[in-house]
RNA sequence: GGAGGGGUGGGUGAGUGGUUAAUACCAACAGACUGUAAAUCUGUCGCCUGGAAAGGCUACGUAGGUUCGAAUCCUACCCCCUCCA
């Protein structure tokens, strides 16, 4: 299992590290970003344009594909890789999260989850046996087991029992799993309690997966509480193992989970905001619908290689967004793709050539404090113009 | 020339005596989005002061009138649309 995932590179001030997952369908440097491809398509995009953007792993989700198109279809085509036409590395998630996103429509028992369809409310059970039983027929490269997923507020007691359930399950999960060429990776649950973190780290990390994913974070805690428990959950994971952090990709928080460790990442952020009309920059995130934008020539950012920003200028973009034209969704995620990938492309740089903490250090300021700077820049035109309105008053 | 219908906030368009600064939708202006029920959702949206609560001012074609009170009733005028000649 460990040739699977070789350390190339370690940052000797925080705990970052390259290296190299090997899959079946292709090998994978890391740390690296995976958009979220629920329906078997990232939104937006062709496989053609994740080849060209370098995205080397994706993520699907087997509830959603299990529920529409159906296994059946998938299987004719002889799995998931074909079905879409994407010939590179796959996850499946297991519908864990959707037991969370899902909530009122599902309801949990220690044999596993019903859910009662989003799309025409018919009622579906999913045990963890199910959830593998699925995802072999997907044929993901690296599969995860279902999981109870709690929200950020919770109390203790209740995530207690979610994290040990997710540990029975992990069990299930792995004695059901037979396809040796996927991966069955086990998730880290535990609430907001540094202590559960810990032992569920421990418990799983005793059970020997080749993978650990950290779950149940990003879902509303604060930044400093999510650090803490990345930081709770990391501690007593295998070291030689790639670490996983579930649903985490905003820029900052990519750059504080490999400073920790972690290997891997997906997140519907960069697509989800992309088709919302918000542009990551390296000077921050920009919402292309602003006015500001109607009459700017330059490009969204002028740092990016990607396809949108080597063509398009910011006023063309944040014109297709006002009428709504479709491809504005799509150069958009074009973009933020791609600046997810080009961010993961100079952490690997800056991990391999000891830079990481200073590569890390000036991201930030120019993302984060520019954003404030142009929020006080604002705020003072705003208070310039009041008084000198209040000026002309006094003067006639 | 005759008959009828109508003019409401940036637009479409409700409202036919007080609870109306005026429903709703659109536009406009902001904000949110983290293992995607999302090309979605939220807020603001006459002007002025205020962080807000609130207060002041101006407004339903124009000008008068009736009334304690008018977008709403009456009169005159202006403009638009439909039909008939």
């Amino acid at each position: 299992m460990t040739e699977q995932f070789q350390i190339v590179g370690q940052c000797y001030q925080t705990n970052a590290r390259a290296a190299v997952l090997s899959t079946k369908h292709g090998n994978i440097p890391t740390p690296s970003f995976m958009p979220v491809a629920s329906q078997a398509t990232v939104k937006a995009l062709t496989p053609e344009d994740l080849w060209s953007m370098g995205v080397n792993l994706i993520i699907a989700n087997t509830y959603h594909l299990y529920l529409r198109p159906g296994l059946e279809v998938i299987q004719v085509f002889g799995g998931l890789h074909s079905f879409m036409s994407w010939d590179g590395p796959i996850v499946t998630d297991s519908g864990g999260y959707q037991v969370f996103s899902l909530a009122p429509l599902c309801k949990v028992s220690e044999e596993g989850v019903t859910f009662r369809s989003h799309i025409d409310g018919s009622s579906h059970f999913i045990s963890p046996e199910i959830a593998i039983q699925l995802q072999e027929k997907l044929g993901a490269d690296i599969i995860m087991p279902l999981d109870e997923c709690l929200p950020a507020v919770c109390n203790k007691s209740m995530a207690r029992s979610a994290m040990e359930r997710t540990h029975r399950w992990a069990l299930r999960c792995k004695e059901t799993h037979q396809k040796k060429d996927q991966s069955l990776y086990a998730i880290v649950q535990g609430g907001m309690c540094p202590e559960l973190r810990k032992e569920s780290a421990r418990c799983l990390g005793s059970m020997d997966f080749p993978g650990y994913a950290i779950g149940g974070l990003s879902l509303g805690e604060s930044k400093d509480t999510m650090c803490e428990m990345l930081e709770a959950s990391l501690e007593y994971l295998p070291e030689y193992s790639p670490h996983y952090l579930m649903g985490v990709g905003a820029p900052e928080d990519i750059l504080e989970g490999v400073s920790r460790g972690v290997d891997l990442f997906d997140c519907a952020l960069p697509t989800r905001v992309a088709r919302n009309g918000a542009v990551l920059t390296s000077y921050g995130r920009r919402s292309i619908r602003n006015a500001s934008f109607k009459n700017d020539d330059s490009v969204i950012d002028a740092d990016c290689d990607c396809y949108t920003c080597r063509t398009f200028s910011t006023a063309y973009l944040h014109h297709l967004f006002k009428c709504e034209e479709l491809l504005g969704y799509r150069l958009s995620t074009i973009h933020n793709v791609r600046f997810i990938i080009r961010l993961m492309e100079q952490i690997r740089e800056s991990i391999m050539n000891g830079s990481f903490v200073s590569f890390k250090q000036s991201f930030l300021d120019q993302y984060q404090t520019t954003n404030e700077t142009v929020r006080l820049r604002e705020k003072a035109r705003r208070m310039h113009r009041r008084d000198a309105g209040q000026a002309g008053e006094g003067n006639r």
